[in-house]
DNA sequence: CGCGATTTGTGCACGCCTTCACAAGCGCCT
DNA sequence: AGGCGCTTGTGAAGGCGTGCACAAATCGCG
């Protein structure tokens, strides 16, 4: 979904086969996968099987085994998959084991929360450095780093070898923002920033739009309340069964 | 994508078509074409081509073709688009003519930033109040918003007709947050806490985990990274082309 | 050592979504 | 009035993703 392109593998001559070509669908996925397994490995589970692992990720197992088998045989049949093993070898997939260095541009009512966010550290990302263009926000400290003006941007995300960014920016500046990041050699920019942004081709952005969610919850709302209101629809429960998983 | 289900329309014996059956890929990209229209709209246009609406809001022309004529013909050939017209048509499926209530769990980090996100108020929600476990919480204002304890839900939700929640706790509470919001009858969920949430039938989550965005992107990187190092692999751009719109 | 229970890995079919390509429709200019 | 250029709306094709159903593989037990 949204502004992504990838794939081909052009070379692809002959030895190393690079890097598994997981579909987008799959890869979106892995990071679920990886929270229920980092939560099984808390409880002390040593194996896990696709039904167990799909139920506490809140997929179907079929969906499950077909994501792992893309990326190799892990699982060993009749016992389940082996959690550390999973463990290490998703976060292996994703890079996690690079503990990536991230950035983040704004820190107004959001880019203030996100800077403080305990989520972030837990999960392989560190938050190295806080950028805004506001000269009174500049100095200030959040969490153990001091807000920095942006013009420092390419020479700190240089030094710390910064790849990904976050742009929690008002509308207006976001676009501005990218540019730079991307002149400061970021590739990979998550942007809570209402709009499209405009970035070369080997940039990946992915965006976060917090009134779009709403709005889609909104529509379901809308649509439910039709229902009811009709003559043939009951009370809109009793509408169509799924099991929901843990 | 995610937990979602509906679709069926069960009874519909004959009349009004009630709702277009709209796909779930078209409601998704609704809000960005408003959101595109709105800007269009300040910007004093008043009508635009599928072609230049399409690239304001990031897609193929095509698609923006397809999806606006699911829910009708709102364009006249050789013409464009009225934009007020789509706008209060879109604005009309989404059902954001009813200024929804919304109600916020969790005044945490997280939580604090969303209660004062301007985002919410200016495209057709209101945050009607705040909710904490935590005493220490409760009584502090936001935004002109005081935070009620958490026991307090159901006689507010009732009050205000509350349909829409928003969690922003610490994963360990989010489900029992979820159970209190069903409860008192909450029928759309927005989680922002790590995890899945067991919810009836008839309620829709969606999810925003800001941790699992990091991580898709993380694997490019490890992808670019990936490719750059490989002997048929020059330096990962001049890879795949593409335009970006705008 | 063999058998049954269990669970993975996957071939296959189906449905959704995207994209192309073009006919139908509309307005404007002459 | 007629023709021309522009733009929408959509039929059809292709690709991607999902889920079923089952064969292959492994473990444990008698």
């Amino acid at each position: 979904m949204s502004q992504h392109r990838h794939g081909s593998t052009p070379g692809e001559a002959g030895g190393v086969p690079a890097f598994p070509d997981l579909p987008e669908a799959t890869i979106a996925r892995l990071p679920e996968y990886l929270r229920a397994l980092h939560h099984l490995a808390e409880t002390g589970a040593e194996t896990v099987s696709s039904e167990g692992l799909a139920a506490a990720a809140g997929v179907n197992s079929a969906k499950l085994r077909k994501d792992l088998s893309h990326l190799g045989s892990y699982g060993t049949r009749g016992v389940g998959y082996d959690v550390t093993l999973l463990v290490d070898q998703i976060e292996y997939i994703l890079g996690l084991d690079k503990n990536r260095a991230v950035c983040l541009v704004g820190v107004g009512n959001l880019g203030h929360a996100l800077a403080g966010y305990a989520g972030f550290a837990s999960r392989g990302f560190r938050v190295v450095a806080l950028f805004d263009a506001d000269p009174k926000k500049v100095g200030e400290r959040i969490n153990g780093l001091t807000v920095q003006h942006i013009d420092e941007l390419d020479r700190v995300a240089a030094e710390e070898s910064i790849a990904i960014g976050v742009i929690a920016t008002p509308p207006g500046t976001a676009q501005a923002v990218a540019d730079a990041l991307v002149a400061a050699g970021v590739t990979s920019i998550l942007n809570f920033a209402p709009g499209v942004l405009a970035v070369p081709p080997n940039v990946d952005v992915r965006k976060v739009d917090l009134a779009i969610e709403l709005q889609i919850l909104s529509f379901h709302e809308h649509r439910k309340a039709s229902l009811t209101a009709l003559p043939g629809g009951r009370t809109a429960e009793a509408d169509n069964q799924e099991a929901v998983g843990s």
